[in-house]
This record gives C-alpha cells, sequence and structure tokens, in this order.
DNA sequence: CCTGAAAACAACAGTAA
DNA sequence: TTACTGTTGTTTTCAGG
C-alpha cells in the first residue's frame, strides 16, 4: 500500500487553498504533467483522505438563526451514539467527540430551539448533562502540517504503515495493519452481511 | 443592495456538495448560462458569502500528531484576543468564540505539547483557564439550510436588510444598514487612515 | 508517468431586456 | 443591472507508449 508523498502533500496544500485551481497549473507547480495530477487526485480520493472539493462559506454573513456551541456529556459508552444523532440533524455543522465521553457539536437553531433539537434527534436517556454557549465568530483555517497517512487497521485498531493493505467493501475503503487482519475482518463482514 | 436569491442558494449548495463541479453543468441545473452562473459565482465572492473554494480531507486518515479539543477561558475583554492568536497558529483548524467569552479551538499538536501552542501564541495574561480534551473523532456536515444573507452593520451592528448599503475599503467589504452609518463608519475610516 | 489529440470548459466580448 | 449568444483560448480526459 503506499502513502503520501511530497508531491501528494503538496497537491492536497494547493488545493486546500483554492479547489478550482486547474491541474495544468498544479502541475507546473509540482513539475509533472496535468493527467498525473488528475490521477493522483483521483488516488487520494480513493484513498479517503480527500472526501470531496468544497466551499469556505462566511456563515457570519447568512442569518439563518442563531449559532450555538453545544457541550453534551454523554453517558457512559454513549459518545458516539449521541455523535451520530447530532450528525445527522441538518441544522448541526461539526461534531467532535473527545476521549473523555463528552460531545462538542456546533449549530445554527431558529431561534434558541437547542432544546427542540436534542429533543427531536437525541436520545435524552443517552445525555447526562449539557450546556449551550451563543457563538460569537468563528474561524476555519484549513491546513495540513507535516501530515503523514497512517489510518487505523479496521480490524485490531492499530497504526497502518506502508506494509498494510487497502479493501473496498460495498463501496467503504477499509485499511488493515497486515494480510491476517484483512482476512479476518472480511470474513466476519461476509457472514454478516449473509445473515443480514 | 441585493441580497440571496433561491437561484445563489441553489448554486451555493450545488458548489457546496462539489465545488470542481463544472459551471456549464450547474447552468443546466438551476436554468441559466454558463457565464451568468460565472457572474453570480463572482458577485457571492464579493459579497464575502463565499470565502473560497477548497477540500474537504478525511483528518483521521492523516497523522500530524494528536488531535485536542481545547476550552480557554477568557480574561474579560480578552476573547477576541485570545481567538486572533489562536487563529493564526498553524497547529489550530477551527476557533469558536462565544459570547460568554470562551475560546473553542480544534488544534492537532505534535505530541501533547498543547501548552506550548498556548505558550508560544497565546498571551497566558489573556487566560483565566483552560482545559485540552483529546478528539476521538469528528465530523463536518457543511449544509445551507435556508440561509438568508444578512450581515452586521459595521457602524452600529444592527442587522442589514434589502436598503442596506456596501463599501469595499482598502480590499475589505463592510456592510451598513443605511447611508448615514455608511458615512459615519467611511469619515472615521478616512481619518483614522489618515493619522496613521 | 509521459505525450498528443479530441472533447469539454471558462472567459471575454458584444448585445438585448 | 442581469443574462444571453458566439467566439477564443484553456483545461480535462483519453489513448497509447
Amino acid at each position: 500500500m503506499r502513502g503520501l508523498d511530497d508531491t501528494d502533500r503538496e497537491i492536497v496544500r494547493l488545493l486546500l487553498a483554492d479547489s478550482r485551481r486547474p491541474f495544468s497549473d498544479i502541475a507546473e507547480e509540482v513539475g509533472l504533467s496535468a493527467p498525473a495530477v488528475s490521477d493522483r487526485v483521483d488516488r487520494l480520493r480513493e484513498m479517503g483522505v480527500v472526501r470531496g472539493f468544497t466551499l469556505d462559506l462566511d456563515r457570519s454573513l447568512l442569518r439563518s438563526g442563531v449559532p450555538v456551541l453545544l457541550e453534551i456529556d454523554a453517558e457512559p459508552g454513549r459518545a458516539t451514539a449521541v455523535r451520530d444523532a447530532l450528525a445527522g440533524a441538518d441544522a448541526v455543522e461539526h461534531v467532535f467527540r473527545t476521549a473523555d465521553g463528552r460531545v462538542t457539536a456546533t449549530a445554527t437553531v431558529p431561534q434558541t430551539e437547542v432544546t427542540e433539537l436534542l429533543d427531536t434527534h437525541v436520545d435524552l436517556a443517552d445525555v447526562d448533562g449539557y450546556e449551550v454557549r451563543l457563538v460569537a465568530d468563528s474561524e476555519w483555517s484549513p491546513g495540513l502540517g507535516t501530515a503523514e497517512f497512517a489510518p487505523e487497521c479496521a480490524e485490531c485498531g492499530n497504526t497502518v504503515d506502508e506494509e498494510g493493505e487497502r479493501t473496498v467493501l460495498d463501496g467503504d475503503t477499509y485499511y488493515f495493519c497486515c494480510g491476517s487482519c484483512e482476512s479476518r475482518f472480511v470474513e466476519r463482514y461476509e457472514s454478516l452481511k449473509e445473515g443480514a
């Protein structure tokens, strides 16, 4: 399995700054041909590193309600359930789940109808307590740093290095640290699918 | 001053889902010609609603350190200073300032060297206290809802409606609720500039 | 990963509503 | 001011090496 090289990182950095920049332009910048850049971008999308091309919007200019920051302390083991419930809500933009079982989310709600948002989307039995703060402003600086490509093994959770494997199952990409983790996962996946 | 109509919203929605989608394609979707879409996108950028075209990256696949969530309680009146200091740091991706004087930020730091990040970028005299949480996972669902274009008046802070004005000063766009707010602001701006 | 050709696209001008 | 048509130069994509 191949990771990211410096050229990949440079391409990502350039597209992060302007995703509509012509590949031919980027090609010149990184010393490649346009088709080569196109191929690399395709690969990055397949790898799942690049999820898509999108816009950076200034939401402070758009009024569709009141922007709020939600801090929810989930009941033990229910943080991922709360995260999923929130992520499914239209009004919610960001969801961060932290290791201490808290879910922090940003949303824009009609008035201060946050209670309603929680009520309709989140099972309140999952929630230990929560706080709501009004967002005054927010910034986003998409950067890359010296990022390495290092997914987690879908089977054992270890970091996957260059020796790892990649498998696409029903359109989703999974990474594995070794062949045995891969076959174990695929086997389990197949039998679960058969049962369903 | 013109706001956003349904066509603008539809264009933004389509570009949000795929910012590399050809304008000709979008044109067909919204029932306009390609140059008309191009004009509208230019206008949206001028208005500041669209800040730019970028990528949606899956940072969980990229290891460049430990992702953390920072919660900083700023000293009274120092929240914007803390926000600016953090936003300027390379490792910081999101910064949310809430009305209660708290700054919540996400960052990816080499190890758990968060203290260093705060030390080098933020004036500790501005900070009353802070907490650090390890981010387990995060999601982003860029959506638009039924957003209205409604910036704040740069002079009085009121919401600017269709009757408002727009002025570009040294490349920055400012919105005003009325002509008198505008002239007051511009006058002050000019005299400040002259003094400097 | 390259080159070269064909198709698709964006940008510009001029014009009409 | 906004959008349309037609033209031009780029850009993307595809084939073959």
